[in-house]
DNA sequence: TTCTTAGTTGAGAATTATTCTCTTTTAATA
DNA sequence: TATTAAAAGAGAATAATTCTCAACTAAGAA
């Protein structure tokens, strides 16, 4: 809570009751969609204006507190967790998990030193893991 | 031309002219969004109903005929192109490029083959890289 | 070649996600 | 405590996509 208020005005931004409710949403859960915020939030707290949350998690995305992800199944999903990292993205059904990984990373970086790609100046690279999780 | 109606009836899916139109679209155009692909369509031949192009790509995506991308800047778009490969997507606007390195798919394939993920098997491992593009 | 029919298309309504507008409220600072 | 720029709320507007159902047509059968 106060980790999530220093988190705000670090960027700049004024603390309010509902960014804060929307950034706890967004660490407690599973890379949400909008969607899911809002339901979160209402069924603890108060009531938040969709609106709002739309604004603020792209307030959000722009001050880099959180990372917006996409899937060819369905709509936007935010997610929390700001290091680098990749994604596990389930074949079956719609679950997704971060996947960190710096070993892998370091060997991306490498071989990407030696082998340049045209016409490309490479800022970051995510993997997209497509696969299926053994419940 | 034939070479397409060949690919329709390979999957078992009836050969009509505006499923011709639209895996020619896909194919003569760069990563389009449904939109584009309207367009595109109207613009030379006849006109299509647009619940028409959303629905016959929606069959092309499941019989494997083209594939589903997503970017975390706008809509869904579709590549024709089949090989495995991975995007280059640019950190400043919309553009997306195809991005085929079969070494480096050499690379992550031994790579996990030794480092396994817990409880989840790999089927497809696909890079998002973002960069700029030098023009 | 024509007939039959399951599969396909067209048109527009419906739905869903997201954005916008504008008024009211509130957090931060003096 | 007063001031004010920023933020939130409510609902209308927009955009993308899906749905519904009647009309049409491709492909195989006769």
């Amino acid at each position: 809570m106060i980790d999530i208020k220093n988190k705000l005005s670090e960027k700049g931004l004024k603390i309010t009751p509902q960014r804060v409710s929307i950034l706890e949403a967004v660490y407690n859960t599973n890379h949400p969609t909008a969607d899911d915020i809002i339901k979160y939030i209402r069924q603890k707290h108060s009531n938040i204006a969709i609106g709002t949350v739309y604004k603020v998690l792209d307030t959000f995305v722009q001050k880099g507190l959180i990372k917006k992800i996409t899937t060819d199944k369905d709509v936007v999903r935010y997610d929390g967790l700001l290091i680098h990292h990749h994604h596990l993205y389930s074949s079956e059904d719609i679950l997704i998990e971060d996947y960190i990984d710096e070993d892998l990373d370091k060997i991306l970086k490498e071989y990407f030193k030696k082998k340049r790609i045209n016409d490309f100046k490479i800022e970051e690279i995510t993997l997209q893991i497509k696969g299926k999780f053994n419940k």
